[in-house]
DNA sequence: TTGAAAGCGTTACCAA
DNA sequence: TTGGTAACGCTTTCAA
């Protein structure tokens, strides 16, 4: 662990207090009025030239930054976007989906924020988010919002509630991103290649439940009513665990598994390899998220790509639930599905 | 593309407006400051029970929410630590690193607050970051704030100003991400395993300059003065790239290569022996983050493993700068970097 | 063209 | 034990 040092510290030295727009108007001498009209090139009112330069000049000179609070207290509002900070570690795709978003929203002049509500839960959280008066809050994941809460941040004024995740909350805008298409695409695949008994990965490790069950759902579901068997398989992300799932591979006859991600499918078709299972012949293995490292495996692996809205239509969602908050929530399924075929199935 | 449909919509419902603690005093029958008193637990005045309940009621059935703008307005000072919002793609030892960090400032009382800022830079986000009154600014990466931001950062009431990247800034504390250390400890590694031909991958990827040429020039310093070359090897984060590197391989006459990271590196190496380079005989290959998945390739994948700060180091560290404002900024170099060597080189 | 003043939601001081 | 009131920094209406 790399340890930060522990200093004592000497003592302060400059407490000067912060600067408002009081200390520009008597630095400029104008009155704050005429402060706030120039900075915001308020357009109902003219203001002589001079005047500008002397106001900017004096905001410049003490480095005045207005204060956002008094601001939208005053005005009564903000636009202030909210979104819960994902607690658990996030892929590419995600990570890019909110750069996507948090840009398109920019451009509609939202602020994004991401709010930190580690080990804060459920209507507790909703209440924290509330606190801060967003005129929307985005909620990714499962979970962490239930119609309590979307009671909680409507009431203190957020006029768009969107949850993105597997399912949908009363009152709350839902995109859908619907984890059992994953497991039917992947299902139907391995079915349609000829396999019959089919394995699922689902991870040991938590938070990951809301994903991974609505996947082997899915599974389930693509094969219900066929002769196909499924069966789940726990396994850790470790090289330990998937050994140990290989060792009894045999015993389990499968001739197919969907591992949950690329992640869990290149763990356990490693372990698969070493333990003398042949992939495709004798296990066709699948994996989801389409990461790039899938095809430098040998055999390459098959994947289901999958594809999250664009941060610029989600975007357009927020903004016009803002504009127009008393619509019903929609409700859409955002969550598309591919099968890349490659080697290992 | 998965397309969100746009729809009209029909009109509002309740624009009923958010309960105050005015309106929390009327139903209870008290002051405000009553309510006030109630909702925080004052200790320095005591209230009786009767009323305490009525008040709790009274803000239940309200569903009231303390404005957070206004009490931290009244207050002169909040406890938000801002961070602008990484704007490219980060690994999972970041990923975590953020969420410990959340935690552990949660637990000392601050909210952490992801402010999104992309396509905002230099001084214009430190603007906009100070208009937001945070106590604690954490910065991330390189470039995005220069001493013109500190200065006003600390001027609109930052007590502490933390960057966290390559490079510190002055008037800053510094967590120096010394990715040098990276480099040599790579360099070194191969210079000692009898390489002496190196080839550097320098990803050809945006934003991540900072990372990759401190990263060169650490495999520069440790092969300085010796016997050994260094070769510059710009490569984009696709297959195509890393084929088109490979095809030129024996021309480039390289006995070893520091891959930038393990992903660059499991990308190149699946190349190389695509083309019929043996690793390590001919050619031996390391990365660095030390990922799962390097592990999985044949042959495993040497590494240099990183090491950010703790969390909690970090947290405290925060914490001690906003009590003391007034202390030097501390310096501290916080990446740890080792060798991990495994089959690859 | 500029200034005075009210008010946004809180909290803290001082009276009652 | 409780209530009145001022103040935080800003914008905006109204008046000069």
């Amino acid at each position: 662990m790399v340890q930060i040092p522990k200093t004592p510290a000497p003592s302060s030295s400059t407490p000067r207090s912060v600067p408002t727009s009081a200390d520009v108007a008597r630095l400029a001498g104008v009155s704050r009025a005429t402060v706030s009209y120039v900075l915001n090139n308020t357009s109902a009112v003219r203001i002589s030239e001079p005047t500008r330069r002397r106001v900017h000049e004096a905001a410049k000179e003490l480095g005045y930054v207005p204060h956002a609070a008094a601001r939208s207290l005053r005005a009564g509002h903000s636009r202030m976007v909210l979104m819960p900070a994902p607690s658990f570690p996030v892929g590419p795709l995600y990570s890019q989906f909110i750069s996507e978003l948090q840009w398109a929203l920019g451009r509609l002049d939202y602020t994004v924020v991401q709010y930190g509500s580690v080990g804060v839960h459920g209507d507790e959280a909703a209440r924290a988010w509330a606190e801060l008066r967003p005129v929307a809050v985005l909620v990714p994941g499962p979970g962490s919002l239930g119609p309590q809460g979307v009671t909680v941040l409507k009431r203190s004024g957020a006029r768009a509630v969107v949850t993105l995740g597997p399912d949908s909350v009363d009152g709350a805008h839902a995109l859908l991103m619907d984890h059992e298409a994953v497991g039917h695409c992947a299902g139907s695949h391995l079915f349609d290649r000829g396999r019959r008994r089919i394995g699922v990965v689902v991870p040991e490790e938590d938070g990951l439940e809301s994903f991974s069950l609505p996947r082997l759902e899915g599974v389930r579901r693509a094969l219900h009513g066929t002769d196909a068997t499924v069966t789940e398989l726990p396994l850790a992300y470790e090289e330990e665990s998937a050994a140990r799932l290989a060792a009894r591979w045999r015993a389990l006859d499968l001739d197919a598994v969907f591992a949950y991600n690329d992640e869990y499918a290149m763990l356990l078709m490693r372990a698969l390899q070493d333990g003398g299972v042949r992939v495709p012949e004798d296990t066709a293995v699948i994996g989801a998220d389409d990461l790039m490292l899938g095809r430098l495996l040998r055999p390459r692996l098959s994947t289901v790509h999958i594809e999250l809205p664009s941060g610029r239509d989600l975007a357009e969602l927020v903004d016009r639930a803002v504009r127009n908050p008393g619509a019903a929530p929609e409700t859409h399924k955002v969550l598309g599905a591919t099968v890349v075929h490659r080697d290992s199935s």
